[in-house]
DNA sequence: CGACTTCCGGAACAAAAGTTCCAGAAATCC
DNA sequence: GGATTTCTGGAACTTTTGTTCCGGAAGTCG
């Protein structure tokens, strides 16, 4: 139920694209934060007045949940091609997690920008807790289409594929903790390797 | 390398005992997170005036460090008595996961305070960085005292354990993400009955 | 081309943050 | 009991926060 901007609205139109500079945005939430990012912090790295900001996104509230929404939109996207659209089984769940290992490799430690915001703002904003419950589910969906192409290869028992989904769940959750945490390259490497070996190995 | 209190300080002695406001100012940050508890708040909670806030803690970051340590060590005493001497096996980790259970069932979404600091400062304070890990490896201990005996009793292949004992640590950090985002109680009980059902179904 | 609408930059604002300082009171030790 | 040390309460301070306001410029539409 998005408001669709009109064609040409009058006067001046904006001088910049309100889409690029939600990317910015949405790189420094999720490297410091919400409470730790403050507007001047956002005029700095977008090059943009405050009049422009508060023009366009109105709060900074509204603009880190504009932020997150987009954030998710595009975690989601990823969900879909590389487990929904995929054409393996278990071996498409690895894939996934090998973005984990690619940020740790990169020295990253931002971790997943909708577990920083569950856990930071927690339930201050209902949107925000729907917003996490929704990415959840599709998390849970995602990993259930991959688990029931591994069952179809005969990889996993089919009977197990709910239970699985739901712990691959709690496990990406808890990876987006450890990174953002500044866990150690070789402690994550160690985790995701159980996991692979157990995903196998019954 | 804790430098103890000598025993008379000389002159005026404090009137309030300092681990019994830390339990205060534990919950507080518990409760709110680092950013969102100004110092003004603890003054509210603790009827301490800031000059002895300061006075006893120094500033509002050594104080947020002291607490969050005061938090692990009963965490870590918690993981003692339940997981390394406890007596059974896989029902002992079931024991630890209850207390997750008991928490969204008195409707708290606090989680984790281990896991809202590492989501929230992130890699800030080195020091912080470095409590998470210990952290992570006390838990990694436990669950593996607990997955040894579970392996004594046949429960399951002594192989498994370390594999098992990493998957139990990130799972543990994942629920703190969910129940410190408000995740209903439904879905964290569907989470922790496929953890549980993992466990013993192979 | 002219009227109208919106945008931009930057100064200005009020509120809240964390921290410090001071004077008086209180407890300890010799 | 007096000297000394430390604590307490509250006011005061500085900095930073998120937000607003204003004048001038820049576009769009009839």
């Amino acid at each position: 139920m998005t408001t669709t901007e009109p064609a040409s609205p009058l006067g001046r139109p904006r001088e910049f694209d309100t889409d690029a500079v939600l990317d910015v945005v949405v790189d420094l939430f999720w490297e410091k934060g919400y409470g730790a990012t403050s507007v001047g912090d956002i005029v700095d790295r977008t090059g943009l007045s405050k009049s422009s900001i508060y023009g366009a996104f109105g709060s900074k509230d509204a603009l880190y949940e504009k932020a997150l929404d987009r954030y998710l939109v595009g975690h989601r996207k990823a969900l879909e091609e590389r487990l929904i659209n995929g054409s393996r089984g278990l071996d498409d769940v690895d894939q996934f997690f090998d973005g984990v290992e690619d940020q740790v490799r990169h020295s990253q430690t931002r971790g997943c920008l909708a577990v920083n915001t569950a856990t930071e703002l927690r339930t201050s904003e209902p949107v925000l807790v729907q917003l996490g419950a929704r990415h959840r589910a599709a998390m849970r969906e995602a990993f259930a289409a991959a688990l029931t192409r591994a069952a179809d290869l005969g990889e996993i028992e089919s009977d197990r594929v709910d239970d699985l989904a739901n712990n691959l769940v709690t496990t990406a959750l808890g990876f987006g903790v450890m990174v953002g945490g500044g866990a150690s390259p070789s402690e994550v490497r160690a985790h995701l390797a159980s996991v692979r070996a157990s995903l196998r190995n019954p």
